[in-house]
RNA sequence: GGCCACGUGGCGGAGUGGUGACGCAGCGGAUUGCAAAUCCGUGAACCCCGGUUCAAUUCCGGGCGUGGCCUCCA
């Protein structure tokens, strides 16, 4: 099946290696990725992973078909800085108004966010409180894998919570190339005494009366921090599917105990297949930080004059992400975005014009480089060719870039707009044919202070010659 | 202290056991009344020290530097 397309190859953190990516069912394809937890705006290290897992999202959707891709991005709406920000932020209100407050518009805001970075919507954004208890659905819950883990043997009750026992699995470990000693080592918080043993984590855990918390066989209480994606993630995947991802800060200890939670609880012998993980951020040089003042969201990056001066379009910042492989480190910089936004431009100027259509394929070379590891930066070496020939008057160049524009999330008209994206485009045909008028009189005053007037309104002129003729005409596009 | 990444020209960044893509910026030129846009051309780099090898930026070891994680931070 599918002869002719590249084969695929994915970076494997479980056996850090590239290795040929073959699905278990060609038929669904099933990729998980860790959502947020909202309880605030997202920073831009959070972006990082939206568009990366995007773009992987869409190569999947070329490869196997659109129709037989399954992305599930989670929604943690159950954590205690979100108890702690509802109280803050809504203190007249009872306390799970006030979670639902917060947590209502964060995901709101979230999925602004993502989409102003070019991204699609996962198949499933599924929400953990809806996961808590048993479903009407017969979907997997997390009480349910938490009775599951305690009837396997895998975990046990001490002092009102649930602990898994991560003696109970022999493997326990592997992804983040840990043992138990390690951790024991490197402890570095007293361990509590109704631990069995020092790398055990909690499932369950009480809630006080004032806390949000559900009625379980254990007590009153909510979930750990980790078991809302092991139930998630089977709901909607299934107990083994193909690729799970995040951020590089998640392999120890989230992803390690995901593994543990689904694997012990199923029986199986693998959750995902394959594990990715992109790198992180700096901005400036320096880690992100709300003490050091450089912390950014990418609302503040898309609305406000907070970073470098001014707002920035949200492709401008999917590019500037994609820029760098997605498992090395990223210093984000105003010079990085300024580069981003030149590239852009420039292929949406290579574009401009270009008959686009449904059944639009994007170019082979760039799909083959992403094929590689999502090795973005090539596809973008790839492209260039393509918005050289373009540049130069290639129609089919033209209208090949512009569909691997929009099959790598870009739009044809974010920086430069031609008269579609004006209400009002006459007077600026009249104003342009005005100028070249006065221009044949060398009237040089007159033309001048016509496109001075027109750069008042964002409009810019640029002066050509006609290929066929060699006069002068004149093209114009909109700034934004 | 333990584990894991990363370190290529001014900046971004790919790649490779055999004298190092490409982009941005710079510089020179064409075009232009001037600009912008476009086109052509161009200089410049593989953290340090050992080892393996005929040959290392690429493999191995050590060092230095940066970052992440080390039990509730997605």
């Amino acid at each position: 099946m599918n002869s002719g397309l590249p084969p695929l190859s994915l970076y494997n953190t479980l056996t850090r290696k590239e290795e040929p990516f073959e699905p278990l069912d060609g038929g669904n394809v099933r990729l998980y990725v860790c959502g947020p937890t909202v309880y605030d705006f997202a920073h831009i290290g959070n972006a990082r992973p939206v568009i990366v897992f995007d773009l992987l999202f869409r190569l999947l959707r070329h490869v196997y078909g659109p129709k037989h891709v399954t992305y599930v991005r989670n929604i943690t709406d159950v954590d205690d800085k979100i108890n702690a920000r509802a109280a803050r932020d809504y203190p007249s209100l009872p306390l799970n108004e006030a979670i639902r407050e917060v947590t209502e518009k964060t995901a709101t805001q979230f999925a602004a966010d993502a989409q102003a970075l070019g991204a699609l919507e996962p198949t499933y954004q599924p929400r953990a409180t809806d996961f808590v208890l048993p479903r009407p659905d017969g979907k997997p819950d997390m009480v349910s894998l938490i009775e599951q883990l305690i009837a396997r043997g895998h975990a046990y009750e001490a002092a009102g919570e649930v602990l898994f026992d991560t003696t109970s699995m022999p493997d326990y470990g592997r992804l983040s190339g840990r043992n138990l000693e390690d951790n024991l080592a490197g402890a570095r918080v007293a361990v509590d005494t109704h631990k069995r043993n020092p790398a055990d984590f909690v499932l369950w855990k009480q809630s006080s009366a004032q806390e949000p918390g559900w009625d379980s066989p254990w007590g009153r209480g909510r979930p750990g921090w980790h078991i809302e994606c092991s139930a998630m993630s089977a709901a909607y995947l299934g107990e083994t599917f193909d690729i799970h991802g995040g951020g590089l800060d998640l392999i120890f200890p989230h992803h390690e105990n995901e593994i543990a939670q689904s694997r012990c609880a199923h029986g199986t012998r693998e959750m995902a297949r394959v594990w990715m993980h992109n790198g992180f951020l700096q901005v400036e040089g320096q880690k992100m930080s709300k003490s050091l003042g450089n912390f950014i969201t990418i609302n503040e990056l898309l609305a406000t004059d907070k970073f470098g001066g001014r707002i920035w379009h949200g492709e401008v910042l999917r590019l500037a992400m994609l820029m760098t492989h997605y498992r090395e480190p990223i210093d984000f910089s105003v010079r990085r975005l300024e580069e981003a936004e030149t590239k852009l431009r420039d292929w949406q100027r290579a574009a401009a014009g270009a008959e686009t259509g449904e059944g639009d394929q994007p170019d082979a070379s760039v799909v083959a480089e992403l094929a590689r590891d999502l090795n973005f930066h090539r596809a973008s070496v790839a492209l260039d060719v393509i918005a050289k020939k373009a540049s130069r008057g290639q129609a089919e160049a033209r209208h090949c870039l512009a569909a691997t524009l929009r099959f790598l999330g870009f739009s044809l008209d974010s920086l430069v707009a031609d008269d579609q994206g004006l209400e009002e485009p006459a007077h600026v045909v009249q104003a342009v044919a005005a100028r070249l008028s006065a221009l044949n009189d060398k009237d040089f005053a007159t033309a001048d202070r016509i496109r001075n007037e027109l750069a008042e309104q964002r409009i810019a002129l640029m002066d050509f010659k006609d290929p066929a003729t060699g006069e002068r005409r004149t093209r114009w596009e909109l700034k934004r």
